[in-house]
DNA sequence: CATATTATTGCAATTAGTCGCAATAGCAAA
DNA sequence: TTTGCTATTGCGACTAATTGCAATAATATG
């Protein structure tokens, strides 16, 4: 089954209504192998159809982070990206000075993934998270 | 030297001038002791001086994010949250299903930091994240 | 203390994202 | 296939946050 095929069987057998509306922005975020924010999603879609309004995008996406099936990265200044749970994982190392991201390996955070499980029971999305800071370059000055 | 006082200082020596806003917003989200938003820090200025802008308000919060004075939390939903680094350091851990939040030992992410330190080269500011997932509640359903 | 420089502010306009509500359209059951 | 229930959509209004710009005021210098 392709990831399309996967989100649109999870959405429904958790009681989802299947609309082409939500067909076409599960399409686009699943075949945008990278990243992609709201804009673009609703640009994708608006090559296919007119008619589909940017709140039923935004509600969409928000139903795919809930459910699971996507996250949501806020890389600060307005930037908000979203990924399948496909996307390859790792962390965003936004830079609070000059605004740069640079990524990190997902590794680092298995431990820690772990003991938010055993110690307080929770499930943490980890596979593509973004983290503030300084990077070296911010640090020398 | 107060908290205020350091922070006004640390403007100071970075070049920053120091007017009336910024000494009350800085008074503000110091003498808070926990978290404050944006429209809490406005509104405790206000009962002061009425002649604040919003703008303001939001570029300052803005710097002391930059400058390391403060950090900026995003709980989901439209709550953002400011603490200072004062405050005591912690993780909050955010259902994205219900939107509770928890709060995590602080010291799960000491040997995250380290790594990122050491093989990044990025000082990440840790003292105060969220962290997105599910609660264990959710989990069962 | 007076002056010049320019960072900061307030304001108004703008943008991104959200929300309430009536109309529409999935889906389950007959 | 038809019907009924109600989740979902589109729309327009709204809110939170940001931005450009001219006026103001903090600081350095003479």
């Amino acid at each position: 089954m392709s990831p399309c095929q996967t989100f649109i069987e999870t959405l429904r057998s958790h009681g989802y209504r299947i609309t082409p509306q939500r067909e076409m922005i599960v399409e686009a975020i699943a075949h945008q192998g990278n990243h992609i924010n709201a804009d673009e999603v609703f640009a994708l879609i608006q090559e296919r159809i007119h008619s589909v309004n940017i709140a039923t995008v935004y509600r969409t996406l928000d139903l795919l982070v809930e459910q699971g099936l996507a996250t949501r990265i806020d890389l600060g200044e307005g930037r908000v990206i979203y990924a399948t749970d496909q996307h390859g994982t790792h962390i965003h190392l936004v830079c609070r000075q000059c605004g740069q991201v640079l990524d990190a390996d997902q590794e680092l955070l298995s431990a820690f993934n772990q003991q938010l499980q055993s110690d307080y029971r929770f499930a943490a999305d980890l596979q593509h998270i973004s983290v503030l800071g300084l990077c070296s370059d911010c640090q020398a000055n």
